[in-house]
DNA sequence: ATTGGCACCTGACTGC
DNA sequence: TGCAGTCAGGTGCCAA
């Protein structure tokens, strides 16, 4: 499930386990992805001591010293597992099958950090020391940054034919957004999302950009809460519980006070927007 | 240059 | 119970 919200959490999940800890051990279980693993993965990493963990867009770079970064992206299936050194000691979710651990770690303490991704949509690469992965390189700002300000939104918009729901789906507008969190935004800000980029005024662009900042905070917050449970329950990292307003939300009363409109679900390019006809223009 | 559609892959769910 | 069809949180690539 993961958005930039997800990607954060586990981002935060995997941190005491990798910041400050040396990998001992490494596996690549098959010999791609969605793209081919380097081939030197194991090698690089290896003996590697992890000194930090960042999160670009829904990237996580794992950073090693002098040996460069881990570069993982969870694609639409990919999760994160964490394994105790004592077998058992944690119910795995059944419907995580150990036949799609494709890339699996191990610290100094003899913690099992595995990467599982059913459909294989995700990515695991190296970045070399000083580099910049080619995937990051045109991303646009982080959301909850303070480079993304309202007129960077009018600016990207501006002129802009597409509808407003892809607009939001391009990364090299704003990085990080994904097709729920989409929805939810444009759902507080009342924006309908087939209404063209170009053609929303300054105001409304203005508010929307503090409803995205806000509907994302409120998402890792919530991640974070839940992360200590569900962790101590499965081992597993990233699936949460989230309480959407308008995602997945089709025939259900609009929960804006006062509008007496139903969610609808339409398909934009390809991909569900959710979104209530009545209140939002 | 933009923009829309497709492809990649597996699993869960629905309806007959 | 089985089977076909549909859908899924992402993103690079291709053609219009």
């Amino acid at each position: 499930m993961p958005e930039l919200p997800e990607v954060e959490t586990v981002r935060r999940g995997l941190a005491p386990h990798l910041e400050g800890h040396v990998i001992t051990r490494a596996e690549a279980r098959r010999p791609d992805l969605r793209w081919p693993l380097p081939p030197d993965l194991v090698q690089v990493v290896t003996g590697a001591r992890v000194t930090g963990l960042r999160r670009r867009s829904k990237y996580i770079l794992v950073d090693l010293e002098d040996r460069g970064s881990i570069l993982l992206h969870l694609g639409m299936s990919g999760r994160m597992l964490i394994e105790g050194a004592v077998q058992g000691e944690f119910h795995r979710d059944p419907a995580i099958l150990p036949r799609h651990d494709h890339v699996v770690f191990w610290n100094d303490e003899g913690t099992q950090i595995t990467f599982n991704d059913a459909r294989r949509f995700g990515m695991v690469d190296l970045v070399a020391p000083g580099a910049e992965h080619p995937m990051l390189a045109h991303l646009g700002p982080e959301p909850l940054s303070d480079d993304f300000t309202p007129d960077v939104l009018i600016r990207a918009f501006s002129g802009k034919k597409t509808p407003v729901k892809a607009a939001l789906l391009d990364q090299r507008i704003v990085a990080g957004l994904g097709n729920i969190y989409v929805s939810e935004a444009l759902y507080r800000a009342g924006i309908d999302p087939r209404r063209l980029a170009g053609r929303i005024s300054a105001a409304r662009i203005s508010a929307l950009v503090g409803h995205i900042k806000d509907v994302l905070s409120e998402a890792i917050a919530a991640g974070g809460s839940s992360l200590r449970d569900h962790r101590q329950a499965t081992g597993e990292l990233g699936y949460f519980q989230h309480s959407f307003r308008a995602y997945g939300r089709e025939g259900a009363p609009c929960a804006t006070a006062g509008c007496s409109g139903v969610i609808r679900r339409i398909v934009q390019s390809g991909r569900s927007s959710f979104y209530c006809p009545t209140c939002q223009k």
